[in-house]
Formats: C-alpha cells, structure tokens, sequence
DNA sequence: ATCCCGAGGG
DNA sequence: CCCTCTGGAT
C-alpha cells in the first residue's frame, strides 16, 4: 500500500470512529493546559488530573504562580515524574509568562519555547489545541504510531515525523489526527507488546504487515 | 524490567 | 549526539 493511501484510511477511519478526540488532562483555561501539559512529561494524564486540582486552587492564575517558592509548588506535585525539574520549570514559566506575555499564554510556538519547562512538543499541543493551528506535537506516541502505521518513513527523530505528518495530513485534520495517534498508542498500539489481535486498523497498517501477513 | 502526551544541559 | 531528572503503575 503507498503511503498516501495510508494517510487517507487513517483519516477516514478515525474522522468516522472518533471524530471528538481530544486530550485527557483535565483543564479549564490556557495558563491551566499549559501547567497539565508541562507537567505530563514520562507521565500519566490520569495521575497529573490526580494533582492538578489542588495546584490549580492553589495557584489559580500565572501571578500566584510566579510569587510561590519553589519549594511550595513541589509539595504539591512530589508524586509527578521529575518534581525537582517541574516545579522549577512551572515558577520559571509563570515568571517569565507573567513579564513577558503580560500573563497570557502565546500563540507563537517561537514565543512558547521561550518558557521554561516548554519544548518543541509542549509548544504545539497549545499551539492546536487553544489556537487552534494546524501544529502537530510529536509525543513518544505520535512517534512509534506513525512509524509504525507506516504514515512516516526513515524518521529518526520527533521533529521529522513532525514535518512528514504536517506535510501529508489534511491541515484541518492535523490538530485532531494527533490525539487519534495518542489515544491509539495508549490504548491499543502499546510499545512494548501492541494489541494488534485487538486492533481494528490493521488493514492499513505496514507494522501488522510486516509481522503477521505471511509473504512468500 | 519497562513504560508513561519531555526538557535542559553537556 | 548523549545524559540526567525521577515517581508510580503494570
């Protein structure tokens, strides 16, 4: 199959089968999505909905943020991968968020990689999900699924699968196919051991191809 | 033992 | 390119 007829059975099919797909962490504004997102580095979205609750009464906005030591913001999410590493990420950002963004979270993902604890992938999950733009963030998942559907080929690193996906993929499809790529590696396309008996895209997949369909 | 919506620093 | 940070679930 040419990878072009991939691309257009995975949109179909997922337009069709999950057309409402969206992330998992629980937010209510952009500043919120930004913390969810910084925070869920090598971590589950159910364990940071676990936290954020209390970090967002705590710290409702960027300013309360930005004034608390690092030390408090710690205390509140020590359960986390990496609670050093974040909370000092989190108080950074809400400083520089709050001296150089007058408190609004920015569109622009050169402005967004400014801010501490904010990468490439962190970037453009704000990037399409609270403005909407055709951005796709490149996670462990969106990486392995897409390597392994057979959408990317020969991408070694996240920012090629990146480009291929953006270049190949309808734009208005693009902030959405990434949560359809997140939730199929999730839950279905695991890495270690994917669930492909269960798998109900195997019928394009060149990872099902390449393992379980006999060639002479 | 391996994985979970990575980022920063060397 | 590499390494480190780091806790909890399976």
């Amino acid at each position: 199959m040419l990878k072009q007829e991939r691309y257009q059975e995975f949109v179909n099919y997922f337009s069709t089968h999950n057309p409402d797909a969206q992330t998992e962490l629980n937010y209510s504004n952009p500043y919120e999505l930004l913390v969810a997102v910084i925070l869920s580095a090598q971590c589950t979205d159910k364990r940071i909905n676990q936290i954020t609750p209390a970090l967002f009464e705590r710290y409702p906005d960027p300013e309360t943020l930005a004034a608390s030591s690092v030390d408090e913001v710690f205390s509140y999410i020590r359960s986390v991968s990496y609670p050093n590493n974040k909370a000092k990420h989190l108080v950074g950002m809400a400083q520089k968020l709050c001296d150089e963004f007058k408190g609004i979270v920015p569109e622009k993902i050169e402005d967004l990689v400014k801010l501490p604890g904010v990468g490439r992938k962190t970037a453009n999950v704000i990037s399409s999900v609270v403005y909407n733009n055709p951005a796709m963030a490149v996670d462990t998942h969106v990486f392995r699924v897409s390597n392994r559907l057979g959408l990317t080929s020969r991408a070694t690193t996240p920012l090629a699968v990146e480009k291929q996906l953006v270049k190949f993929l309808p734009k208005e499809t693009i902030a959405i196919a990434h949560h359809w790529l997140i939730l199929h590696g999730r839950y279905i396309c695991l890495a270690r051991k994917p669930k492909c008996e269960i798998c109900p895209i195997t019928y394009f997949c060149k990872y099902f191809e390449k393992t379980h369909k006999v060639v002479g």
